[in-house]
DNA sequence: CTTGACCTTCCAGTGACTGGAAGCCCTATG
DNA sequence: CATAGGGCTTCCAGTCACTGGAAGGTCAAG
């Protein structure tokens, strides 16, 4: 299977999986053409890779997650424990963006948003 | 007044302020010896900054705020069409980390977490 | 005179791609 | 059989907003 059908099949840029395969996350074989080939089993991979980027799991973790699924002597504490960590990053920063949403309405709210100059939104900036 | 104590005013490492400069942001005087030399109008600026890319505008924003801030004839209506825009992006930030954690949460409360090797989030990475 | 804190510039790295150039390979059509 | 196109290859550079570190100049205190 060629890069194309495989970047269709999993969703993802064939530049990405390029990239994939640069840095270790899958290595697919080659045909004597020079081209990837890749088989059932990496297009699984990319599949896998494709949800855990989604959900936001950064590379490092991705590959951590994929190691672990290869795993059949796993322990379902090791998933769980990243999974945990990142879903508290991910709630720090909805906390974060909360917060400058919030701001960020209430200046929008209070700004005239004419052709004078006079603005909330300015003055905040300038003064906290 | 040299970096360090701008830094510190401003709340900013020194190295950010350095950069804001290499792009243009503050244009501080220098002294003889080359050692930046900043007046209270670069400091202000470089709040307004910090404030600014504190509420998660880009750096280009950044910029555009402070065009609009120094323009005594500004429509406020510039001003706030950048917040109302970012103001979109952030929203739309929060609502794709609240999927994502809606379903991490699920996934890590249905995970038993012990030695085992079931694992409903690796099940879940692989079948959608 | 030396120490140490501060300042300078420049280069490289971060994360996760993304764009583009230059060139090979394969298939279909005239 | 030549060619046109699409797909594939590698490699280099750029993104964003810094951040780290090396190598070296400057200044105030002891």
């Amino acid at each position: 299977m060629n890069i194309g059908e495989v970047a269709e099949r999993a969703g993802l840029p064939a530049k990405t999986i390029r990239y994939y395969e640069d840095i270790g996350l899958v290595r697919p074989a080659r045909d004597s053409n020079g081209y990837r080939a890749f088989i059932e089993q990496d297009v699984h991979k990319l599949i896998f890779l494709a949800r855990a980027r989604a959900l936001g799991f950064s590379i490092e973790e991705c590959r951590a997650l994929l190691a672990l699924w290869e795993d059949r002597a796993r322990a379902s504490a090791d998933v769980r424990a990243i999974a945990k960590d990142h879903l508290a990053r991910i709630e720090e920063k909805i906390a974060d963006l909360e917060a400058m949403r919030d701001t960020l309405s209430d200046l929008v709210r209070s700004c005239a948003g004419d052709d004078r100059p006079d603005c909330p939104i300015l003055t905040s900036l300038a003064q906290g």
